[in-house]
DNA sequence: ATATTTGAAGAATTTTATTCTGTATTAGAA
DNA sequence: TTCTAATACAGAATAAAATTCTTCAAATAT
């Protein structure tokens, strides 16, 4: 696919941050008209450099402010046993973020829940129930120090 | 603040997952008309339940699809050496979230780089010359498996 | 040097966001 | 219960934004 130049990043690193600002106020900040800043942006769509936009939400508002990263080992490493664990973990609404690893774990995953109680119900009743899992290890998040994400 | 609504609460599982929606689909979606959807939207951004709106971009195009978690361990406990990190670290480009953990580290990072290499270089060069820190611990990511932000 | 392509500006148009008005429903006060 | 006030909605009107179109200038290829 086609390169991106200096104006391209500065779009991308500005709509990282904030996707809410109009094409003629975009225009202004990377010193063009309105109408080469669309242009430019619908091309950084299509060619995937954007993937989505997304409103991002206040977890603590919505109950979900208790972040815990969950360490796990399956029971067995064939392709079954992966594949039941990565399809049953889709389906768990407190497990935001999952991510297949090298180290002494398999997976580690951002779980996201109301509070220790809450998560403490989602590893007996949710993961309990999950039987490709052999065994977890939780790391409690204390604060959260930086997230572009957040 | 106000109580929120199961009509506000499908909206802002909406907007969560794509933003781009106009308040007329929006309205179509959640069975009213415009104007109130508007108004839902305006009142979840003003108390806060709606945090900003950015764009996900592709981080593989971008040389930056190389994830790896970072456990850091300080060299002292004391506050100064905390505070010294955490404004270090909020300077450096590659850490993408940072969390203050419990567990054997005390920091959990997120880091984006393009490669092994340049992950190399990060650690030898950025994370090298941070004073605040005692040792590092990498896992790398072999595969994402579930991310609702990206 | 000339033709062709590319990227931009600015105007024109379409679509969307935003505001406004009126009405029905509901909660609370009398 | 009855009246009042507040709330939430629909639909129209307006303002602002996105999107398209036309033209022009610069860069590149011929």
């Amino acid at each position: 696919m086609e390169q991106i130049d200096d104006i391209d990043l500065q779009l991308l690193n500005i709509l990282h941050d904030n996707s809410k600002y109009t094409v003629k106020e975009l225009a202004k900040m990377v010193n063009l008209s309105a109408s080469p800043v669309f242009e430019r942006i619908k091309r950084l769509e299509n060619s995937g450099y954007i993937k989505k936009y997304i409103a991002l939400l206040d977890a603590e508002k919505l109950n979900r402010g208790f972040i815990v990263f969950c360490n796990i080992k399956l029971k067995q490493h064939d392709r079954n046993i992966g594949n039941q664990f990565v399809s049953d973990i889709m389906k768990i609404e407190e497990v935001v973020e999952c991510y297949n690893i090298s180290g002494d774990y398999d997976f580690l995953m951002k779980v996201s829940a109301k509070d220790m109680k809450h998560y403490q119900d989602f590893v007996f009743n949710k993961l309990g129930s999950v039987e490709s899992i052999g065994s977890t290890q939780s790391t409690f998040v204390m604060s959260e120090i930086k997230n572009l994400y957040g």
